[in-house]
DNA sequence: CCAAAACATTGAACTAGGACAAGAAATACA
DNA sequence: TGTATTTCTTGTCCTAGTTCAATGTTTTGG
């Protein structure tokens, strides 16, 4: 079970590769193991890394100017993080962060070993690409979770998603990911437990 | 001022292509004038067309089980509209629709002439890419917004981005992709109009 | 092992926004 | 051109969720 055993089956789910292949995307890839609470992108900076959980949890948040903070993606074990700042919203300085909430261990993607991964396999392209779309589709299901369900909802079907989280992170982090305050959270699960 | 030179200028924007490449990808392209109220998109079909509108005005929506509508995209000139159903949440029958709410022109890919597109002249992939990013990007302000923001900034920000939008759409449309009721939309509307 | 900090719970008072209903205005279309 | 339909507004009442504050619980790290 080496360290690229998850990344390359993760990677084979949509587009088969060759060996060879695998072997030029693994060595693009850097190892790195970051501390919990490691800070790795603050506001203003540009995000030069994309990042795979090997293991871990790591949490992406935007801060607004009224300081209202909200968790965008949890990115556990087989998944990506990275920022992309190509907003719209050019003027409005919307700050993303990126922080590890636990110990984790990445492999990690320059622009420019991505770029080289291209180069000598370009049937990544493809398989990226995949993966963008089912992130979008993600995104889009949970703007629509959003608007149109209530806590109780949106949190039972947090717990079908990420059955493991609420062991792992705190729960106050959970409520800013569904969009409600923490308090509301907690009375939503006095009432689950009373059933 | 030929139908193609609106797509072309689009997607030069961030990668540059030779005049041969853009008549690869025109020639993949396919025309079409659709009128106002046809619903393009079913629930529960397949998407087999990524539109490019070169005149016009679309809405993309959910309807959930319980009759909750809401729209999840506008797309205006110069922009793309398809359904990604790569849905997480693949047992819970989300149901897209897409629907032209004015007369509109429209360039069209089919699943197979994009694919030809990719064959032909591969550095494609990077752009459109590019505009998945972007994409993603989007709708991840738009969740940002949508749980950190009041309904009078949201309807601010909605009239930043979209200036012409409202002269042209139902305002109860307005109301949908921003996640409120359109009785309160107006009366958001009229307190801006008080000041 | 203990103190400090972070986190979670609960309650009471409040509010942004929703649901409903009824009328006015605008649009569509015969 | 007039009628029907859709859209918009405005008011009243209502509720899901917020805010604040106090208390209890767990985690952290020295």
């Amino acid at each position: 079970m080496d360290r690229y055993s998850q990344i390359n089956e993760s990677i084979s789910r949509y587009v088969t590769f060759s060996k060879e292949e695998l072997d030029i995307l693994n060595s693009q890839l850097e190892y790195r193991e970051v501390p919990k609470k490691t800070i790795m992108l603050h506001e203003g900076e540009m995000c030069n890394f994309e990042a795979f959980v090997i293991k871990g949890c790591i949490r992406k948040y935007y801060i607004d100017s009224n300081g209202h903070e909200v968790i965008l993606q949890f990115a556990i074990e087989n998944s990506w993080v990275s920022d992309i700042s190509f907003s719209i919203y050019e003027d409005r300085p919307s700050h993303t962060f990126i922080e590890t909430l636990e110990d984790c261990e990445l492999l990690i993607f320059s622009p420019e070993s991505k770029e080289e991964l291209f180069k000598q396999a370009p049937r990544f392209e493809r398989a990226f690409r995949i993966l963008l779309y089912r992130n979008l589709s993600v995104t889009q299901d949970r703007l629509f979770n959003t608007i149109a369900k209530t806590a109780m909802d949106k949190y039972l079907e947090f717990l079908d998603h990420y059955p493991s989280l609420p062991q792992r992170v705190a729960q106050h982090y959970i409520a800013s990911y569904l969009g409600i305050s923490a308090e509301f959270l907690s009375k939503v699960r006095a009432k689950i437990a009373k059933n």
